[in-house]
DNA sequence: GCAATAGTGTCTCTCAGACAATATTGG
DNA sequence: CCAATATTGTCTGAGAGACACTATTGC
């Protein structure tokens, strides 16, 4: 039998396959504090309780993974995620009461401001900081996922610069320590962070400046490629 | 409607989900070369091409993900692998020719030695240099996550010790730098490998020691939460 | 002894940690 | 000027890179 009679014959509903969903993590900064898009979830399994923000593939609209994840962001922040990136992929005939799934997840981050409009005027989404997390009902294994994603967001504070896309577009210094310090739940070396990010050259001075009660601070833009830099050396953990 | 009724009625048959499969890209040393197991596929689609060691999740035998790649590394090398990691997963309309399909993929490693006596009897499962992938037909999408995950394993050489795992469960330090230098593509230092692993701790000498021509030297095992371990500096890359 | 391989001594260099000092704004 | 915040100077220490040196085996 050759290939093209193979797949002729071939119908997929003749296989049962485990259900298949994509979910993000979307992590932002706002007031001190590292948070998480969740969504109220109104239909069953699970009804009632808060879920990440996610969806099934669309066959027809998305020809990969990341359409998916982009498509379901879409709809619940109203804008493009600022960074996206794969999580890993969570399965087992236990997380699902409808059976066997699987879950591919990604972790996102957007600014605050840019999906303020849509999110404070729904109700079924909204933005749960970390620290509130434990106080609410998650669906599935969503915890879990939780609890690795903010490993992983642990992880890239340490090596990256890619926390500073929780920030809005421009965006000074002491905003971004704030944020690092915030996700490693310690306070880091004023002199040490300006230097490492100075020398890696991930900014650019925008020449503007915003004031916050003393000194102006100068505002920066991340370059292009400032995701894919990773420091040889990383902050103490 | 409450959960119970919603179950009852819920029939997986009727939404179409995307074909799920579970793939492992196994890393070994060997020879002086890192290679990778593969499979040459006997059946359609792309039969005749070799493919990534892998299968369908099964649903009665499996709990999780983890079950399903174990159990299919078992069935292709006769043994458990020493080290195993989540890639990613790959997931589009155009990867597999029978529709929408998803791999959820992992990294493993195990020893040459440990799966040789069954790799060696059969023709459909061999082991493949790095090098020598460009020369051969992969099946799918199968070159690219290739790619992906030889781009991890470097990633892995400059922060971590663990391609000690393609190595015996006792080995030297000389063939660990080995290892290392293969992966990186560079010579490294003598001195600077040994120390940060003596620094680190992570090893534990048998007080063996294992000949090759000169000063005999010494044989390592690694100790048990050698995988967890990250350098805080990375080698130069 | 010699060749071959394993392992060490020690200097340099980079970059993070610490923390004090200086700069720039609004009142 | 003072309070508040931003930014810099500079010393210390950890650990990687370089490379010469010593050690232990088989012949």
């Amino acid at each position: 039998m050759n290939e093209k009679s193979f797949l002729a014959a071939y119908n997929r509903a003749d296989y049962t396959s485990p259900l298949l969903s994509v979910d993000a993590v979307l992590f932002t900064y706002h007031d001190g504090l590292i948070k998480v898009l969740l969504v109220h979830r109104s239909s069953h399994p699970d009804k009632g309780k808060w879920a990440l923000p996610g969806g099934f593939v669309d066959e027809a609209l998305d020809r990969n993974l990341d359409d998916t994840i982009h498509r379901k962001l879409q709809e619940k922040t109203g804008v493009g995620t600022a960074y996206l990136d794969q999580l890993g992929s969570f399965g087992g005939s236990k997380r699902d009461k409808r059976g066997w799934s699987v879950t591919v997840v990604y972790t996102a981050m957007v600014a605050h401001q840019a999906c303020a409009s849509l999110v404070d005027t729904v109700d079924d989404v909204r933005w749960v900081a970390l620290e509130e997390l434990d106080s609410l009902k998650l669906a599935f294994d969503h915890a879990q996922i939780l609890a690795a994603a903010r490993q992983r967001l642990r992880q890239k504070a340490l090596y990256s610069i890619i926390p500073a896309y929780t920030l809005n577009e421009r965006f000074t210094l002491p905003e971004l320590q704030a944020v690092h310090e915030v996700i490693l739940e310690k306070p880091l070396q004023k002199k040490s962070f300006r230097r490492r990010i100075e020398l890696a050259e991930l900014l650019i001075d925008t020449g503007e400046k915003q004031s916050e009660g003393g000194r102006p601070a100068s505002l920066y833009r991340l370059k292009p490629d400032a995701s894919t830099y990773t420091f040889v050396r990383n902050l103490e953990s």
